[in-house]
DNA sequence: GTGAAAGCGCTAACAC
DNA sequence: GTGTTAGCGCTTTCAC
């Protein structure tokens, strides 16, 4: 770190003492309007920046907002960062992001680095944290913001749906529309605990029908096209008898619409697909498949502006909770 | 920010002063087992959390890398990201995401924001920053990346590939294949700088052929799926006669595809589509379509490398940059 | 409206 | 191996 301009810097070029020069770039609440029009000048003239890191360590308080997503390559977490920026905008915070990769201990090491920043508030993905991670957060004594998932007990605030309640609610549907021999297709079920959630809801509504799935397939790696195709398609050469296959998401199902496609597999009409998210890209396709869409982005706005109010001031229980329906979007399934 | 516990107190309970404490929190040179041992058993019972507002003010210096990308909806960043991140691990360095929207007034917001961390390197997309943006992070005294693309001046390490080639070569290639009927399909042209250079050398390549575009058609908003599938029936709908499309990108061609699937126009064989990027998920996809590959996870972690290189010693010219080259993937357009 | 003094929590540099 | 002193660049507090 090269040696940059400091505010006494300013301060001497300005001809005034360095609290003038500090009270004046911060918008001045007390400057005349002429130290205020020298020292703005003086900065602009030296290229000065402000040193947060002196300011954070002296004012004892950061802007800073620790955002925790499991991964960035999913889009429904670029959306959630989304919403958790429109939603901080002008609030004056900033947002600092980390990504886990699904896995829990690297998002402990990241909860630990973010707190060493000591932020005002956290933003985390999910509910199932490390004891440790768990123990950092509630000692920061910071608000903390657990999002996408309320299936379980929170730390603080909880932003989110029911996983559980989205793989039940597709099942009922499903067999409202007359399917009885289902099959699973996901991956990675060890790392993505929201689509595992999903699946046994899934699963609990079918044995309530005393049905369970004829057939399943899962996949190391982390859910793609590609691996939805393959998975799929082999489920297809199977022979299995089946009339609905239940996705752990759509991306997964786009993939099984082209293996179908391929096997000249009528959708919906022989083989209903069903996936999660409700993402974008699925009005593209050459068949709209049924989902239930997760209000990502609003979860992430929600959850924020929750955060930046419990940070002026103590929520209620109710207050600190707030719990979204996802909506089914059959598409072209409709019986 | 309530107070946290401090290193006096750790240091307190550990029965020593606070700089065997410090020095035995950070991986002691010389102190003795015994008190390293102490210390950390002190730290863990009180829950200390280092705070690195003060470490690095003291030290003057972060493990802060700055990085600013245009979106993080598009996954070619998100992949970026990625191969920052690999890149970055061993480093003890972190990385700090800031997003621009493709707005160079925004991300020069951003690179002030982030200055005032002080990092101790900087990585932003594309060439073409702000006169400010230029101006602070070359008065930021401290190694600067610049990715993506080298169609331009760098200020300091630039790792990418050429667009403007990317798009020449596309041309020359479809040319080979026999194709002369062209359409160009794209969107947001005035923020995705990446884009409209690959256009230009498209167009610069046709015209040495003497031919230009049949048609073209952009609109407003950020290239997606279903924009390009919009877009493409518009054409298709116009009766123009065409043999190949040019697209902004993977996400339009695909968007592409479908709507020529829709129509009844035969891909490749009537109408060849070529995007760019090589997304992973055009594999999945009923035609595998032409495209050029970046290696943009490549790309993030060469510029990783190279930026903490140049942090440790001065680097020459030629050790400052790195030139990729966008292989073509004819995928089922092979005449 | 402005300034001087003190201190945020840590580490560099030097003593012992 | 360990402790002491000084200081990083800013803001808070209080005096004027």
């Amino acid at each position: 770190m090269r040696t940059k301009p400091t505010l006494v810097e300013v301060a001497a070029l300005a001809g005034v003492s360095k609290m003038t020069a500090s009270r004046a770039l911060r918008g001045a609440s007390d400057v005349s309007e002429r130290n205020i029009e020298k020292v703005l000048r003086a900065s602009e003239e030296i290229g000065y920046v402000t040193n947060h890191l002196a300011t954070s360590l002296s004012s004892q308080t950061t802007n800073l907002i620790g955002v925790v997503v499991p991964s960035l390559s999913n889009v429904v977490f670029a959306e959630v960062l989304a919403g958790i920026s429109d939603a901080i905008q002008e609030s004056g915070k900033q947002p600092v992001f980390g990504v886990s990769n699904y896995n829990a201990e690297v998002e402990t090491g990241i909860i630990r680095d973010m707190l060493s920043w000591r932020p005002s508030g956290m933003i985390v993905t999910g509910l199932e944290q490390t004891e440790q991670s768990r123990k950092l957060l509630e000692g920061a004594g910071i608000p903390v913001a657990q999002i996408m998932d309320v299936d379980g007990d929170a730390i603080d605030i909880n932003v989110g749906l029911s996983h559980v309640d989205a793989g039940r609610e597709m099942a009922r549907t499903l067999l409202n529309l007359g399917r009885s021999r289902f099959a699973y297709v996901g991956s990675a079920l060890d790392n993505d605990v929201r689509a595992q959630k999903r699946m046994q809801g899934f699963c609990e509504e079918l044995s309530r029908e005393n049905l369970s799935l004829v057939e399943s397939r899962t996949d190391e790696g982390f859910s793609s096209l590609p691996m939805g195709r393959e998975l799929t398609a082999d489920i297809l050469r199977s022979g299995a008898k089946i009339d609905a296959i239940y996705y752990s998401n759509d991306d997964m199902a786009a993939g099984g619409l082209f293996a179908a496609m391929s096997a000249g597999v009528d959708v919906p009409g022989q083989l209903l697909l069903a996936g999660f998210n409700g993402l974008e890209f699925l009005e593209g396709l050459p068949v709209r498949l049924a989902t239930a869409r997760s209000p990502r982005r609003q979860i992430g706005a929600e959850a924020t502006r929750i955060l930046l109010e419990a940070m002026k001031q103590p929520l209620s229980r109710d207050e600190r909770s707030l719990v979204f329906r996802p909506e089914i979007d059959l598409g072209d399934s409709i019986s």
